[in-house]
DNA sequence: ACCTGAACACCGTTCAAGT
DNA sequence: ACCTGAACACCGTTCAAGT
């Protein structure tokens, strides 16, 4: 009934498809996505290669369904605002901060258009979009816009913090590299535009897109 | 000085690193990512499985060639137009077809944030807006929101198009997941999000998603 | 029914040996 | 200098054998 430990510690509980996915994230989280194997998965369940199979079909479902329960967790609650538009930057703010606590979310969304994360994601924006009264073929242009947005922006930002976890390193580079193109192509126009790679914070300039879209869709509607 | 073919066809020239970018383009677009290995590869060139280590450091590095090759096509030529901003939606449209013919791009481009291919999408669009007259911070964050709005849509339609090759499959797929969203909460509000799902033309949603970006960028300026 | 772990059919990358 | 291909150190997944 109660959820104690039993007289062997070691094994806790008879595996579940929740304790998998559990304890995926875990390994995700800790050792990264090129650190997740089947090896080290079992190792951490302290179980056998082929246990996790009798739960799930195979490994890419395990990377779906451990996303999905990050997404969704980020998700829920953000219904609760009065004001749609809020509604809409908070639920792309959480989904933002969670990909940054998790940067393996972040590819993981990429990789397949209608696993249970994504379509999460969809219904949140598509519900908060009709709240604020979009309709019709327009807003399925706006939900696709908007999601399409928050997936590419998530997306980048992970792959940008799981290599450069040092900000300072990742700042010069990215300095080396607008210098590069300067010297590479000495148009002054050309220097203009490098000075997109400037220092900034990628989380305001998230929002910052987020709130350009939503003039956007007010503009066009 | 001419191109032509030598005494023995079978292998027309010494290894060279564009010949093996060249043929990581084919094997993609023929077998898939998940067909790109090293041994498909140096097969398709006819030669040892160590050789093209010579000319590049490992199989990311080649990803991210065969990714900027298809690119630099992509992007090359489209500032041609004097409109800055039918400039911006000919190179978002651009990037979207190429992705549509070889759909392993969109996956590389989500990641790795700083790789050749998408600084070319980040100088092209930095360009334009430069031309739009948007300029400081403001041209940041419309690039950033552009950018990632084209990434993001792109890594998705490529997602979806990977997989359901049939777009029969793919549409009766759409429809019951939305009756299923429906069922699995009757709330009205519910069944009308789901209509996001609905058919549409994902090449004219994706500029649709460009116009309210543009229309977003001119509002908040 | 669930779990174990050896076995299978693969990978990317390295490196001695060749030319 | 460039190439070859065997060898190495891994993978994900299956499946007979156990409980």
């Amino acid at each position: 009934m109660s959820s104690s430990a039993q007289r062997n510690p070691r094994r806790s509980d008879a595996l579940s498809r929740e304790r998998i996915v559990e304890a995926t994230v875990e390994v995700l989280d800790t050792a990264g996505e090129a650190g997740l194997t089947v090896r080290a998965l079992t190792a951490h369940l302290s179980t056998g290669r082929g246990a996790i199979y009798h739960h799930v079909a195979d490994k890419d479902e395990l990377l779906a369904a451990a996303a999905d329960s990050i997404i969704g967790r980020a998700v829920a609650g953000t219904e609760g605002d009065e004001d749609p538009k809020r509604a809409i930057r908070g639920l792309a703010l959480g989904i933002f901060d969670v990909i940054d606590a998790h940067p393996w979310v972040g590819g993981q969304l990429s990789r397949e258009a209608l696993q249970p994360a994504v379509l999460r994601i969809w219904k949140g924006v598509g519900l908060q979009l009709q709240r604020l009264g979009v309709t019709g073929p327009a807003r399925s242009d706006a939900g696709s816009a908007l999601v399409n947005y928050v997936l590419g922006a998530a997306a980048q930002h992970a792959a940008g913090s799981r290599r450069a976890s040092n900000a300072k390193d990742r700042k010069s580079y990215l300095e080396s590299l607008a210098a590069q193109w300067v010297r590479h192509d000495p148009d002054p126009i050309v220097q203009e535009a490098a000075s997109l790679l400037n220092e900034h914070d990628d989380r305001q300039q998230f929002l910052a897109g987020v709130d350009i879209f939503l003039a956007g869709i007010a503009a066009v509607r």
